[in-house]
DNA sequence: TTGGCATTTTGATATCCGTCAAGGCGGACA
DNA sequence: TGTCCGCCTTGACGGATATCAAAATGCCAA
């Protein structure tokens, strides 16, 4: 029994696009992998030797300069697919956020797989088109808007994110939640510095539209006037 | 005999993936259609009902907020491809900034097609994940990136971008070059003030590191000063 | 050539956010 | 329970860029 039979993204990743017969040639492939928090997976501008589906944990993309600035590109989440068939570099680094799980491949065997099952590429496709749709918003946030916005913005999507790979039946955004990411790690993803990301998370608490329990979890007690906020 | 047998971008645009009876096939489902300067083709968050590949011009992709900021998210040349398959809408508006040539689809037929013909799937996906890498690299320029930083950065990569167009083998980066923007709609691009663009051309012109012989035209003079101010 | 108008440039001022610095909080571990 | 250390918060300040305003430029049409 191939181990993707069990696999609880299995109708949500990628491999949604196979049959039972081509999961199993998949599967002779890809191997499970564990990643603790803080380890990376993938080397920006190294060569893109691996891909891989998420199967549990968070993980972020990432882009440095020389002299050590970072802005995360993207968040990876359960079912999401990571690394960079069908081309030599990779643009960007990954690196786990929480602990992690997921289903590796080289790259060049996951390449000639592809080529080789139309209905895996056609995943890929609408996925890779999806997050590219995500991505352009998020450029939206970097170039236009301010730091109270972007934080608004922030809190709502991760509302949305962190639900979504909830198992109950469509439950909505998240009320209450833990961040996956450090204050510093949140100021890379919008943009700004650590201290102005806990100034604004302060306001947010000082003006009643949040509670922070502890420094990970967030509350939202008044959703529309984060909404409001978002712009 | 089909438009596409005489079309400019027929090897590059993603129709390369196709055989010349593919080719044929895929003529009947689309017409050329010119487009002046400034003309609308594809509208935000409308039904996404019509792509296209562009072969003369150049388009703006963009987002804007509803209080009317605006957010440049991409740039459209020959042989790209624009538009929103497999989706109910669009996230960005296409806006023509020179008078284009395209070849447009309704979204409908194209999916249908593309479903049935793995090679031009195949050739959109390469290009989404490219744009996935040049939009994610761009994100390093909005969110960590100062202005003339920004400005260097654009130079180097309009230098890179409107070379590329030309029909003479491999020349390289152009040294001198018209820009499809103004003032304002590069500061669309960078997530600036049209001011802040328009002092910031102003010091690489006094400090020697272009020229600036009109309001449109670029001289590289010192690219080695460009690519070190890039960062 | 001239006039008119949009675009761009330049200048003065304001403000948001970054920088630098110190202190506080909380989790991990003994 | 206490201590240590990393992460976070808070404060003071400065600077880069936005904002507001006006002048200059260049392009087009008459």
């Amino acid at each position: 029994m191939s181990s993707c039979d069990t696999c609880v993204v299995r109708n949500r990743a990628i491999c949604s696009g196979l049959n039972d017969g081509e999961i199993g040639a998949l599967n002779t492939l890809g191997r499970r992998r564990n990643v603790v928090a803080g380890e990376p997976l993938i080397w920006e501008d190294d060569d893109s030797l691996l891909v891989a589906n998420v199967i549990e944990g968070v993980l972020k993309l990432t882009t440095s300069t020389e002299d050590g600035r970072e802005q995360i590109v993207g968040v990876a989440y359960p079912s999401d697919f990571i690394g960079r068939p069908f081309g030599q570099t990779s643009s960007a680094s990954v690196v786990a956020l929480t602990d992690a799980r997921v289903c590796v491949f080289s790259r060049n065997d996951f390449d000639h797989f592809a080529r080789e099952h139309p209905g895996l590429e056609h995943k890929l496709l609408e996925r890779t088109l999806a997050e590219l749709d995500r991505t352009r918003s998020w450029m939206m946030l970097l170039g236009r808007k301010n730091a109270s916005e972007k934080i608004a913005t922030f809190l709502l999507e991760m509302s949305d994110r962190l639900a979504e790979s909830g198992c109950a039946p469509v439950l909505g955004p998240a009320r209450r939640f833990t961040l996956p990411f450090s204050r510093q790690q949140v100021a890379d993803v919008l943009g700004l510095t650590i201290e102005t990301v806990s100034r604004q998370f302060t306001k947010l608490k000082n003006d009643g539209v949040v509670e922070l329990p502890s420094r990970r979890e967030v509350e939202i007690v008044d959703r529309p006037a984060l909404v409001s906020l978002a712009g």
